[in-house]
DNA sequence: CAACGTATCAAACAAAAGTTTGTCAGATGA
DNA sequence: TCATCTGACAAACTTTTGTTTGATACGTTG
């Protein structure tokens, strides 16, 4: 069928097909409750296939984790210039800021396409992981982080760095929590909280945080 | 040395020396990272005490789950009491609300005595796991963060239910990243936050998510 | 065509996993 | 004192683990 293909297409085929398999996995269970005889089961590729690609199975993870982790990076920052930009002297909209950092995986959670949903879950279990590996690439990802404090300064010039990181932990807080627990709202509300629309979800999420970090303005 | 003790003591001490290990093990490794040998060399107990104390690896992990969740529940609900009777009609401070919600887990956080802080720590990590015996405990516990909104109901009367859910769930959120991503918020903010007293760490906690709850009234 | 590199495969590997078994020492109770 | 029970132990059991190994087929390149 695909025999005048050259070989990448075919390859790619192949890693793209295990990639997809061992994010959905990983995303629901632990990466040492997970083997590497079930994620070849389940694609349909030969036992070996994950060390001859990926090397190990610790390199499979780090893979998964590369493969999108720069994209929903990218579309954070993207958002956040956006924001800076449209003010380009004076002070900014906080929410304008915090959306720029929920927003975008908030999107993705709520998107079944290209596996963005998936990716989502994995991420949020990664972070307990103690892969050496994967754990230098989260504390990469501070760099990422550390990028959203001048916007937020220029939304609350008034308040000392200190408390601008502590008010980014928890925010951090309360959207990793949405990406784990919102089935768990959604039962231990029995059901009156919607946590179908993802806009609902989003605004709320940056409502309360801004509102959070607006608080300490008046306290300092 | 202890031959004229009873068997019960000596019982309850070889059960409690493994509790002890598997509750840090399980604090920072995963349930199926942690293996029941490593546990009983590190208990410097038979290989086979865990299956005739606790049944299975499983029944270990219910166990230690169990040994204190009742504890700091009770703490919580304690302390939600003393609030609600203090005020015995009309309103009551949302911050007192909230205190008695995040602050007895946070106290523990910061205690190393009798193993509250390693507790703690399974307790954030255990949200992850998907044992099904697990999972039940967790969802019987919602019935145990249900008793808070009365509390929070009497102190923010005009705010509909369904918002109250959600207040309480970024606050959740926002609790359960300190316990896990403490350490990350000094290492992201080089050092400048202080992370050591627990009662500046409850008390930003506190007013951060009070805030963020009573922003939501004018909005309604 | 011939030589080479690549992808796939079944099979085997050694190590580690959770659990079970049988035995033995010691305390208990009649 | 004798029978009984309990807890600890080494050992073995059965699976399952991640990884490695050659062999084979195929496409590319000389």
């Amino acid at each position: 069928m695909s025999s005048q293909l050259s070989q990448n297409p075919r390859r790619e085929q192949v890693r793209d097909r295990i990639l997809d398999v061992a994010e959905r996995m990983f995303a629901s269970q632990s990466f040492a409750a997970v083997s590497v005889r079930h994620i070849t089961a389940e694609a349909g590729v030969n036992l070996a296939a994950i060390n001859y690609y990926f090397g190990s199975k610790a390199g499979l993870l780090k893979a998964v984790f590369l493969r999108r982790a720069t994209d929903l990076n990218r579309e954070r920052l993207g958002q956040l210039q956006a924001v800076l930009t449209a003010h380009p002297s004076g002070p900014v909209p906080l929410e304008g800021v915090i959306r720029a950092l929920v927003e975008p995986p908030i999107r993705w959670m709520f998107d079944p396409s290209r596996g963005h949903a998936v990716f989502i879950q994995f991420l949020a279990r990664c972070q307990m992981e103690d892969e050496p590996e994967l754990k230098a690439l989260f504390y990469e990802d501070v760099e990422h982080l550390r990028r959203f404090l001048p916007g937020l300064q220029r939304a609350l010039p008034t308040l000392p760095e200190t408390e601008l990181y502590w008010c980014l932990h928890f925010t951090l807080g309360a959207m990793h929590y949405t990406f784990t627990h919102l089935e768990r709202l959604r039962f231990i509300s029995n059901g009156i909280c919607d946590i179908q629309q993802p806009d609902e979800v989003a605004a709320r999420l940056v409502e309360f945080c801004a509102a959070g970090m607006a608080a300490r303005v008046g306290r300092i």
